[in-house]
DNA sequence: GATGAATGAGCATTCATTCAT
DNA sequence: TATGAATGAATGCTCATTCAT
């Protein structure tokens, strides 16, 4: 139940592909600014001087700079969100013996630390799904499709116990989802450092409880 | 009970302020652009163009393209946010007869409606936000103090009714926030035109009751 | 019976335009290098360097370095040409009491000074023709239309007086066209500059009269 | 008097040197795309794919791309066109029993039929020809003695027929081929595919024997 | 006040060329 | 010998900003 981080599993996801030093680093370095400036504020210089290689290399193998942006965002799209929704899943199932305020307790924590973890990341998804909706799109229909079919069963049997409101999976998903990222989204935008994670758990799933309960 | 929307207003405060048709054509153009295209890919040609002035002219009052931004959010910051708070406000206080349950339903309804009239700007802000987190954080403060005077006997009155939870008022403000928030944040940024009010409405209450119930 | 050479033509070309001095200075300085070193061989900056303006200034107007091209072209082939061509066509006329070996001595040595005078010109044209063949169509067909109309009755009336073979008209000029392109083009490809014009121009015409007589 | 295109005669020359199949590969690569798309718009990469080697490659052996560009143009230069020429000539030898106009006719078509078959590698030889003029020096230089020497005998024997007139044999060259360039040039800069090769040949010697007869 | 020509630093991108493997 | 990743100068082009009229 121990969860790799995003970054790792960033660099990982590099290292199977078919990429040079040099082009890893440019990735790194991408990420990095993208995170820190936005997309539009970093140039393709800063890039190249951050990952310590020519401009040239920059577009030898990304082509132009949205390819770029591209090639960093593509990992979490396709490779890293879904893991970590795999990975997250399984934790999952592993807690059906808990009653649903535990399981529910140890979900939203977990999510918490995933998001306030990777906050630089994150900055640039939202960013990027601001600018390009069909991101945001492609991500709730990829995440839907994994979510649902791994936690539906999960979700009958609280449902049986009688701890947990009898709703469509789904709904009760896009609930969760949404109490979690309407609380935290103010962290993410202002990089909160000092966020409380315990007392934002408890707040939370008091709250969740309370609305989830048959 | 009947709002102005947020491009009217933004009309009106322009008229207040001492500014000459032309400039007041540059912020409207602004505004539009900013929305439809982002900060960063408009440029001062693009805004002189829609706006029917020369490029001299956008420079003219504004200084400069950040200033040019800023003049487009400050009346949402300083005038226009607080004018519909206060007006929500009102409101919300006129429907002190009602039970908890209509009162939610009719705020929540109330601002569905206000966030999905003004997809556009709201797209701006979150857009602005996320790169300038300080804009955030000075809009929950002022917005914050606003609610909080206005809204705190009013909830202590429910609460003695015993139709809502004895958090502090300021915890179930920013629950509320969240959770529509939370609904709402994909179909702004999606654009999304055909979200059923109603049916949202009712899922968003029908979840809130659940959870704010004492 | 004096002619204005192409480059005074061109400058005349560019006072009636609504461009400025900068401007102006643009043009000119591109048609000299793009004469000098080709078009693909002449940056934007080298352009902005001799007209002594920023690289800018080339941009505002011409919009891309193909623009530039076009307009250096267009009076050429739009204004220019067609112009002296209606030149010659009236200086023609007025020889028509010539014996046709008068007037093709006149005529021949007429386009000759014509084409030496405005090598430079000339070589942009012949380079510019061979990229974009469409060029030399459009001038073809414009000049054709011009000549034909003009030249006919001339023709005919030296056909009349048996100096002339009784071909079709345009046959005459495309003969006589092409014997003066064959003879010139390596002059003006090598910039030669020390021809001796009467002893070309006596040559030209010694065989043209015999290839042209009846 | 059948003759080989000059793409055949191209390729045997390459067999000839002491080139790698990799680096004969680059050179065709580079012919088809110089005569495509002009030396500047080809780069060198675009060279590497259509050959099948990697870049490294093409630098090989031509050092740069200018060499490349050279050893492309040297078997014209030194090889090629002195050859058919050389055929040419003996062809012109070997009909020395017919008239004048036959032999004309003759001369005329072949030239034709020759150059229409390597439209696209004239294209490329004229556009360096404008480029770097000392190429049509060398060229004509070149052709000139071979021409000179293998023809004069074959034109006084003409001249002393009484078919021909007695220019000197330079001149006469000069003029036929004037006229042929005369005539042709729209053709290859225009790709003209469909070429009334009889229709042309008649014509060029209709007048060519009119202008050229004692 | 308004204009729009002019600026010049900055940007993404290309490309001939080199060199370690 | 062949490769292709790396280079970095050069290029076409953009854009916020200034200023003379």
């Amino acid at each position: 139940m121990k969860h790799t981080d995003v970054e790792t599993l960033f660099a990982n996801n590099l290292d199977t592909a078919n990429l040079s030093d040099k082009q890893r680093s440019v990735l790194k370095a991408s990420l990095t600014l993208f995170a820190q400036k936005g997309y539009e504020n970093t140039s393709t210089l800063d890039i190249a001087k951050l990952a310590g290689v020519s401009e040239g290399t920059v577009f030898k193998h990304f082509k132009t700079k949205d390819g770029l942006l591209q090639a960093v965002l593509k990992p979490f799209l396709q490779d890293i969100f879904p893991r970590v929704a795999g990975e997250f899943v399984q934790d999952l199932q592993a807690t059906q013996i808990l009653e649903f305020s535990d399981f529910l307790r140890f979900a939203v924590r977990d999510r918490i630390v995933y998001a306030m973890d990777n906050r630089a990341e994150m900055k640039i998804m939202i960013q990027e799904m601001v600018k390009k909706p069909q991101i945001l799109e492609e991500l709730t229909t990829r995440l839907g499709v994994l979510l649902q079919s791994a936690i539906n069963q999960l979700f009958v049997s609280y449902q049986d116990k009688g701890e947990l409101v009898k709703w469509d999976s789904m709904r009760i998903v896009r609930t969760i989802c949404g109490v979690i990222v309407g609380y935290l989204i103010p962290n993410i935008i202002m990089s909160d450092e000092c966020l409380d994670i315990d007392a934002t758990t408890n707040e939370i799933c008091e709250f969740l409880l309370h609305g989830l309960q048959p």
